[in-house]
DNA sequence: AATGGGATATTTACGATGTAAATATCGATC
DNA sequence: GATCGATATTTACATCGTAAATATCCCATT
């Protein structure tokens, strides 16, 4: 019988992706893990030192497909700065939404100097989108000059704030007290864009790099 | 000796939030609660049905104490309209990396119809504080008239992605990338501030509960 | 003052989990 | 075909949440 496994470290990022998707973040555990890879639950410990490398392994993925996620949204959209901004919001919601326990764990995990270089990475590579479509931001806040990290922080914390509250389910109980909740590119804040920027270049497509 | 405890579900809320500030969240647990509370592991059944229970009584807590921190902030500052909206800002961010384990836990839990009276009280109060500082706000975006709920959607998507994100670790990273990470105030995007805006009325100070 | 009963706490127990150590099996290389 | 490192299993253990049975406290009623 098949003993031998094959690529048993990808089939439990795979499984792990599976049950966040159909059961919740509850339910990741890592012999549930090992279970639905077909392995005993100490298997994983050939490819995994304990169960925070596994989600390292997890949240890793998970980064990637935000990327792609933000990059699918951009290529469907006009190529002006501001719809490229809008459409990188847009993006990064999306993937909240449709992986709403994936998008939590991401940001629920402790990131360190033991953060492995996979998980390093592909969190860069999905700040780097956002970043380019801050590129063609004024460095400009109430009329001062402010750097363009600055700016870069003012949209990453607008659309990561509206994700999270989104996603935990914050603004279902606001919507009592406020009414209708506007989406987020609705309610989007008055980012400055400099009048001669040029189209974001469409240099990185999404690769469609997956796990599975 | 003393077998019988008082009150409890008040000592164990107590413990919790202790172990959250000494130990972080991973090391809350029932009986951990229970341990520090002086009591056996079972006891708390009395008074909370299930962890979730107790967690829920934590974070009520929790989200009293923001609203405090952002009261005191407040109470700090200038009576203008955008001292006080940013005064909210830091009350919130200062809360955030004051009680990290507990910000992560007050937004990690999913909550939803089975929430406890307690703890939808409190979160509405700690909104409310955010959408009083929201009133004196042009309910204008870009020029377009949008509702005033779009407008405290944007304030409290910008304060807490950037809570969020200080207190996750993301901007350590983020740093390396972008530089000097700027403060909250620094980054707040440019809220449009109606020229007759009355000062914020200091109605509610800070009342002072706390759980211990 | 005695006592009954509800509230509160303990003890014991069970299944699930992460982790470690010892053991077994596979597959490639000599 | 024997050997050995990589890979997987088995067994074991401490901790956790939860439940049920039991014990103890305190107050109200008599």
């Amino acid at each position: 019988m098949a003993y031998h496994h094959g690529n048993l470290r990808h089939a439990l990022v795979r499984a792990g992706l599976e049950i966040l998707d159909e059961l919740g973040l509850d339910a990741l555990t890592l012999r549930g893990c090992a279970s639905r890879a077909g392995v005993s639950h100490a298997a994983p410990k050939n490819h995994f030192a304990n169960l925070d490398a596994l989600v390292a392994a997890i949240v890793a993925e998970g980064f990637r497909r935000m990327r792609d996620s933000m990059r699918q949204a951009m290529a469907a959209a006009d190529s002006g700065p501001r719809a490229q901004l809008v459409a990188a919001a847009e993006g990064y919601l999306a993937f909240a939404e449709e992986n709403q326990a994936l998008f939590r764990l991401a940001f629920s995990i402790r990131r360190g100097d033991s953060d492995s270089q996979e998980l390093r990475a592909a969190g860069d590579e999905s700040y780097a989108v956002l970043s380019e479509v801050c590129a063609p931001l004024v460095p400009r806040i109430n009329g001062m000059p402010v750097t363009r990290a600055a700016v870069e922080i003012m949209v990453w914390s607008y659309v990561h704030g509206y994700a999270s509250l989104a996603v935990n389910t914050r603004f279902r109980r606001a919507e009592q007290a406020i009414g209708r909740i506007p989406g987020i590119a609705e309610a989007m804040p008055p980012f400055e864009i400099a009048d001669d920027a040029p189209p974001v270049p469409p240099e990185n497509r999404p690769d469609g790099h997956r796990a599975d």
